[in-house]
RNA sequence: GCCCCCGUGGCCCAAUCGGCAGAGGCAGGCCCCUUAAAAGGGUCGCAGUGUGGGUUCGAGUCCCACCGGGGGCACCA
């Protein structure tokens, strides 16, 4: 532990310090002493309306309930710095507040602890990831304990936990019996679907049924693949992002925009494999439109509807021949444009190398002629498309990108038709069409796309304007806005049309009533891919049978328990071999990999899932296990949900009341979160519709660091600052801010400023130094301004000298009373507001006021001295609790009323306010506080300042605003 | 390139519905206490709110443009 000179020490008091001062010993002491305590008493503990933790319920009955919560932590071997605490603390705050404020505050901590770090770091220690997880969480959960957060630790748990993954694997299986019905909006059980499907009233989904043939028609197993394509769940062979360095697949949330892991920074590659898929995009409509009803910040907002990125356009259909002749249209090429008003200027086509119709489409031969440009220099089409198709294959994201948009692409040798124009156009594959957005097809219209644009130029294609370009525009593709032109045939004409969304409408309404497409919304969002080869996850409740096809295993028989195996480390390869596979851990456990069960058709063998689940899991549903981890006959009990979590009022999508945590969530973990909930939402399970109604994402702590002149870190916390310069051993250095951690020698932790001023002292300076939403810089030489704080809050209640109570029962004054009523409703307004910094300013001020007031030796109002105690009670409890027992209470004051403020006084009798003159302030007047307009505008014109300045001038307006100001407006 | 958030004393940050820019803390100056120092206490604020416009009787606050910082998205048709 480092410990800089600056830091005070826990050693016994110098000789000189009064004998009874709240020093950082005495701090430690109590703190632990409270703390014992608290978890002696139970003083935390949370009761529900019923079952097994109801016990105590009675007491809070008729209070209202309160859900806060923080984003879990994720246990890794490095420990906390002094930014980790900071949302931590923001909840622990609130809650504690809350339930002095009168409420049912549920303020749980539960520990996720699946998932890669926690694996890799077991693979570098060679101890099991239980192990060191186990290790890690308790290591945590001692520092949570020390900063004296009122988490009800009954309620606590670990993703790890079998208790817990059994329920993860039982939604799991939901989300796998259950399918999205489009007409009704929402998910169905797949018992309904097959029902429906059996009766006639239904036909298979588009996609889901390959052979075509009639339902009834269909074999045993080919009813089954059918329904199993319509599953929330299923298996899906797609291009996937596969990261060889991790030996397993990532989801899109997962790989950065440059090509690689989000965690270890591995190059990934697109590869096509078969893995377990969920469809979100079935939720993309509602997950959109319902953030319009969340308390969230707008950031967050903005980055989901970015992320889901809907589009509104078309899909239109294009003829091409088969053999690469027009006249002869075999084939039809859908594509998706947000642009159907350009389609006149639509000159060739595209599609993603990867589009089902590459191999009917491309063409025997070039024909004579064919620019060489077109053809990447092979000899037949067929040959060019493979080769392309290969390099397309091979590239991963960061070598497109390194690219820097140069377009390539070679033709098909085949040409489609444009519906609107008759010409005919050439189709290419290029690696600029996406497979998974859209189509996986385009229609180029160089003219007013910039891409399109540029392949053009690469290609030699023709160009044809639908928009007129303003006189001074230099070229290229113009993508602005003007009149229509080149824009018209014998049925339909969009020429003249100045607004984009009348020539949009006029040239759809075409394509539906013509037969050539229909208006259509795409969304940004994929599927998102949820099995992962790695050990140190939850096992698919899922086995395969002779057939090769999923079944679920049954929920008598969850969880099903991740085996011990010798070997937990996956199979990795070079972090650039783009052709290895994935090869999970688990199946390399013979005897667990295969088992015999009966599932309701005899005794059968059966393979099982070797995937595991991501990370994400765990933490999409944890939040509705804090109702009652220990349930083991259900996810959660529907009434409990509906207590804790349900809407409040009608259209409210209910949810957690308060969840706080970092920005790095916005998008992945937030997301899969909100599309679980909804699916238990429309299956039943849940009555909310959202897991969190109220988002706030607390600021990070950084801190300064310092380089030497060969431009190395030096230890920050032996930097000493001298007129203005920085020195280290004497030597000047350079000032940086940073993250906090080793690598910029700027680390600071909870347990040395604890062990330096106790924990409510770090409570407070954390808690001090802005909006809980707010970034802010680390400053230890700071801290000690909160230290003072709290020990003239104590010397109010505690004779420094002879540590007896000081509060005696005489009468306030009326200042006193007044400055107590304005820092109740100031702290109020700050606890509510989540700026704490505002309510510690508030308090000090009392405090200085209540100092300033009662000197060393006069006896302080019990009726000040009391709430004063109470409303630093939820900054810094431990203090608190010692002095409300001094004070003589024998109850918790964790418990106790906050106070309320008396409008009484909160009123000043007179209060002094601004006269202006053509709005510079010339004067200042005392009027009683309820004077009205005419009052005010009658002392501002008696203040001879004012008459003077009013003297020769003609008065044309006054504004005058009780309270607070006059204003003469004079010309 | 597009989108979102933020710019207030040396530093961190307050400022209600648009109504006198300063609450609280750090640092600094001065004073008290002390033999002295530390600790403690008291006291001290000439920034006009990143820049330039606009609206208004009045703008830190609302609008526009720009500058600076942070974040997100980005070959998304």
């Amino acid at each position: 532990m480092s410990q800089t000179a600056s830091q005070p020490t826990t050693e016994p008091a110098d000789e000189g310090v009064p004998p009874h001062r709240y020093t950082p010993a005495l701090a430690q002491r109590i703190e632990l002493e409270w703390q014992d305590r608290w978890e002696r008493e139970g003083t935390f503990h949370t009761p529900n309306p019923t079952g097994r933790l109801s016990e105590g319920f009675d007491r809070v009955a008729d209070r209202p309930k309160t859900f806060i919560m923080d984003m879990f932590p994720y246990p890794s071997g490095a420990g906390l710095h002094v930014g980790h605490p900071l949302g931590y603390l923001g909840t622990d705050v609130t809650s504690r507040f809350r339930r002095m404020d009168g409420e049912n505050v549920l303020h749980p901590m539960g520990y996720d602890a699946f998932g890669l770090p926690a694996e890799q770091y077991a693979v570098q220690t060679g101890q099991h990831p239980r192990i060191t997880t186990e290790a890690n969480i308790a290591a945590i959960r001692a520092q949570l304990r020390r900063l004296g957060v009122d988490h009800d630790e009954r309620r606590t748990f670990a993703t790890i936990d079998p208790g817990y993954y059994r329920w993860t694997q039982w939604i799991f299986l939901k989300i796998f019996g259950a399918w999205f019905d489009e007409e009704a909006g929402r998910a169905r059980p797949v018992e309904e679907l097959v029902a429906e499907l059996d009766a006639g009233t239904r036909s298979p989904a588009p996609g889901t049924n390959p052979s075509g043939r009639p339902w009834a028609e269909l074999s045993d197993v080919e009813k089954r693949q059918v329904v199993d394509a319509h599953r929330l769940a299923y298996r899906h062979e797609a291009p996937v992002n596969w990261c060889p360095g991790l030996g397993t697949v990532l989801s899109n949330e997962e790989v950065t925009p440059d090509g690689r892991s989000e965690r270890g920074n591995f190059p990934v590659f697109r590869r096509p494999l078969t893995q377990w898929m969920m469809r979100i995009t079935a939720y993309a409509e509602r997950l959109l439109a319902d953030l319009d009803r969340l308390d969230w910040s707008d950031s967050v907002k903005q980055m989901q509807r970015n992320w889901i990125g809907r589009s509104t356009g078309a899909r239109i259909r294009f003829a091409v021949g088969a053999a690469g002749r027009a006249d002869d249209p075999a084939e039809t090429i859908e594509v998706f444009t947000t642009r159907p008003d350009t389609l006149f200027g639509a000159t060739y086509m595209v599609l993603a190398p990867e589009h089902p119709l590459v191999e009917t489409l491309t063409a025997q031969a070039w024909p004579d002629g064919t620019d060489p440009r077109w053809t990447g220099g092979a000899a037949t089409p067929a040959e060019a498309v493979r080769e392309y198709q290969r390099q397309a294959s091979r590239r991963s994201e960061l070598d497109r990108q390194n690219e820097s948009r140069e377009k390539t692409g070679v033709w098909l040798g085949a040409t489609a038709v444009n519906p609107v124009t008759g010409r005919e156009l050439p189709v290419f594959i290029a690696d600029y069409v996406l497979t998974g957005y859209g189509t996986g097809a385009i229609m180029a219209v160089p003219g007013e796309d910039t891409r399109d644009w540029e392949f053009a130029e690469a290609f030699g294609l023709p160009v044809v304007r639908t928009v007129q370009p303003p006189a001074d525009f230099d070229g290229g593709a113009y993508t602005g806005s003007g009149p229509m032109i080149n824009s018209s045939n014998e049925q339909v004409s969009l020429d003249g049309l100045t607004d984009k969304a009348d020539a949009i409408a006029r040239m759809t309404a075409w394509l539906v009533s013509a037969g050539h497409g229909e208006a259509t919304t795409t969304y940004k969002l994929r599927d998102w891919l949820f099995s992962r080869q790695r050990y140190w996850g939850e096992p698919f409740p899922v086995v395969y049978d002779a057939d090769g096809l999923p079944r679920a295993v049954p929920e008598s028989l969850l969880p099903v328990l991740l085996p011990e195996v010798d070997d937990y480390s996956p199979k990795t390869f070079a972090d650039d071999d783009a052709d290895s596979a994935p090869e999970p851990p688990l199946s390399r456990v013979a005897e667990w990999a295969t088992v015999e069960l009966d599932l309701g058709d005899g005794l059968k063998p059966y393979r099982r899932e070797t995937n595991t689940m991501p990370n994400w899991a765990g933490s999409c549903w944890y939040y509705l296990r804090y109702i009652d981890p220990g349930d083991d006959t259900q996810m959660v009990d529907p009434e409990l949900e509906r207590y804790w979590m349900g809407p409040r009022t009608p259209g409210d999508v209910g949810g957690v009341d308060l969840y706080v945590g970092g920005m790095e969530h916005a998008v992945l973990h937030l997301l899969y979160a909100r599309f679980w909930h909804k699916v238990l939402h429309d299956l039943g399970y849940v009555s909310s519709e959202e897991p969190f109604r109220r988002l706030v994402n607390q600021g990070y702590i950084s801190a300064y660091a310092y380089t030497d002149e060969r431009g190395f870190y030096v230890p920050a916390a032996d930097v000493v600052e001298q007129d203005g310069r920085f020195l280290y051993e004497g030597r000047p250095v350079n000032r940086e801010y940073g993250k906090i951690g080793k690598s910029l020698k700027n680390m600071v932790t909870p347990d040395e400023m604890i062990g330096a001023y106790g924990a409510d002292t770090f409570r407070v300076y954390e808690m001090s130094t802005g909006p809980l939403e707010q970034s802010r810089p680390w400053d230890t030489k700071a801290v000690v301004g909160s230290q003072r704080l709290l020990q003239r809050i104590w010397r109010v209640v505690v004779d420094e000298q002879t540590g007896a109570v000081r509060a005696a029962d005489a009468a306030p004054g009326d200042d006193e009373l007044r400055a107590l009523h304005r820092a109740i409703a100031g702290v109020r307004d700050g606890m509510a507001t989540l700026r704490f910094n505002v309510a510690i300013a508030r308090v000090a001020e009392l405090t200085n006021a209540l100092t300033a007031a009662y000197g060393a030796d006069s006896p302080v109002p019990r009726e000040v001295a009391e709430p004063l105690v109470l409303l630093v009670a939820p900054l810094a409890p431990h203090l608190a609790e010692e002095l409300w027992a001094r004070l003589g209470h024998a109850d918790s004051v964790a418990w106790a009323p906050f106070p309320v403020a008396d409008e009484r006084w909160l009123a000043e009798d007179t209060v002094q306010v601004a006269v202006q003159v053509n709005g510079k302030v010339r004067a200042q007047v005392d009027v009683p506080a309820d004077a009205d307009a005419a009052a005010l505008e009658a002392a501002a014109r008696a203040d001879e300042r004012v008459a003077a300045q009013l003297a020769d001038k003609t008065v044309r307006r006054v504004i005058a605003v009780p309270g607070r100001l006059v204003n003469f407006v004079v010309g």
